[in-house]
DNA sequence: GTACTCGATTCCGTACTGCGGAACGAGTCC
DNA sequence: GGACTCGTTCCGCAGTACGGAATCGAGTAC
């Protein structure tokens, strides 16, 4: 690597703990360095916030410092915040569940859910992520390129329900469709029986930054709706987000 | 300094970076290094995923590799994913939205709410952040030390409605009673016209780590219901999440 | 069109920072 | 009581990181 290299040692050591607290003979011998470099490291990491040391002598976990820093771009909190009203919005206009999501490496991360009026609900996929390609928020994240589509695609695809598309070329085809249309529909693609639509939602600098989608039961959504009036009403809500 | 100086100055960058997108001439100055030092620094931080390019040759900002290391500490996502079924099942029996919060500092910060099918509602909460003696989840929080009480209490205490207790002594009164109840009631103490009730959540060390509530407006919750019997309705709730 | 300014990047000689093996102390186990 | 493991500390040394200077490219002013 021509990076400096004892920073890249700290984050070898920072992304060990993200997977939990370990003592620094553990840290060590997954990151492959002596164990006198990374406690070094460690009490470095843990005078500037952030590593601490669960008990003396003990276990280290990722501290509060990265929370802080990681905050000036967390999508998670500001962005929810600004969402959710339009969301509401949405699960009213259309009858069934509306949610939040980002791209998460090749995932879509589902960051919130405002639920509909509708006595027969969907579940909540709230903190779930799903392979990009098998929902319509992830399509829209691949074909906005939030998602590095070609580095996607470049990938064995999952089939998870019945109607799940895997074929790279018919994909790159839908991603030409839905950057005209603005928005995305799957039907029955993640799960046999439900359907979605989503739309991209930008920030100041006109970046894709996330999608809202509505979501229901494929046997009434987009029922006698229709799909392309329904899709442009994602876009349209999408559109009034402001971040 | 007696840590690694490498490590500490990329951090010093990042701490930098997290107030806003910056141009390296902009972070040297500001922390105090030689331009070719902080262009090192950030190129190994790019590489890392730490920090991004905005464009090239231009401002660098936070990346979204520190925000993959954070998730590990967020209290937010596993949190509002084990919860959220619980709220539903809150709403439910109170027909009144239900919320999730955890303290941040001495305040209350709303990391999630479930609305209820009532007609009428309450506004969603989600993000913001309110002082902890304003709100039955503060009192719960600072009641069972999920906020330091003492310290809190030694602050002057800002009334923001009708019936706010700002009191030290009768706020410890009240403190006793929760801890016996295990839940908590504000009657429009932070809003005229809205009423809560709160119980904590624990996690598997029974540490306090949020609390549930339930709020609704005030002249219809807990209306004709027995407060008492709805506190304990949250309590049961809050006592049946696993984290 | 040319000159100037400014910011980012690259280069390179050097010194001092970070390295890692060894030793030590504390705790645990048999 | 001895063996083992883990975290911490020490210290001699080598090569990594440093930072000043130079370069390059973009933008602006005249």
């Amino acid at each position: 690597m021509s990076g400096v290299q004892s920073v890249e040692r700290a984050f070898a050591v920072l992304r060990c703990l993200s997977g939990g607290a370990a003592g620094v003979t553990d840290v060590a011998d997954r990151v492959s360095l002596p164990k006198s470099t990374v406690s070094r490291l460690l009490s470095t990491l843990e005078d500037l916030g952030m590593v601490e040391q669960i008990e003396p002598g003990g276990n280290y976990r990722v501290g509060s410092g990265m929370t802080e820093i990681a905050a000036a771009v967390l999508p998670g909190r500001s962005l929810i915040e600004a969402v959710r009203p339009h969301l509401h919005d949405l699960a009213k206009a259309t009858g069934e569940a509306a949610g939040l999501s980002i791209a998460d490496g090749f995932d879509v991360l589902y960051l919130d859910q405002v639920d509909s009026d509708n006595q027969v609900q969907t579940r909540d996929w709230t903190g779930e992520r799903v392979p990009a390609h098998t929902v319509s928020s992830g399509q829209v994240l691949l074909a906005f390129d939030a998602i590095d589509s070609e580095e996607y695609l470049a990938q064995p695809l999952e089939r998870l329900a019945s109607h799940t598309l895997t074929d790279a070329t018919a994909i790159r085809t839908r991603f030409a469709e839905i950057v005209a249309k603005g928005y995305a529909w799957a039907f029955e693609e993640f799960l046999d029986g439900l359907s979605s639509v989503a739309a991209p939602i930008r920030d100041s600098s006109n970046r894709v930054v996330g999608a809202i989608h509505a979501h229901g039961p494929a046997y009434r959504f987009p029922g006698d709706l229709d799909a392309d009036e329904v899709g442009r009403m994602v876009a349209a809500t999408a559109g009034r987000v402001r971040i």
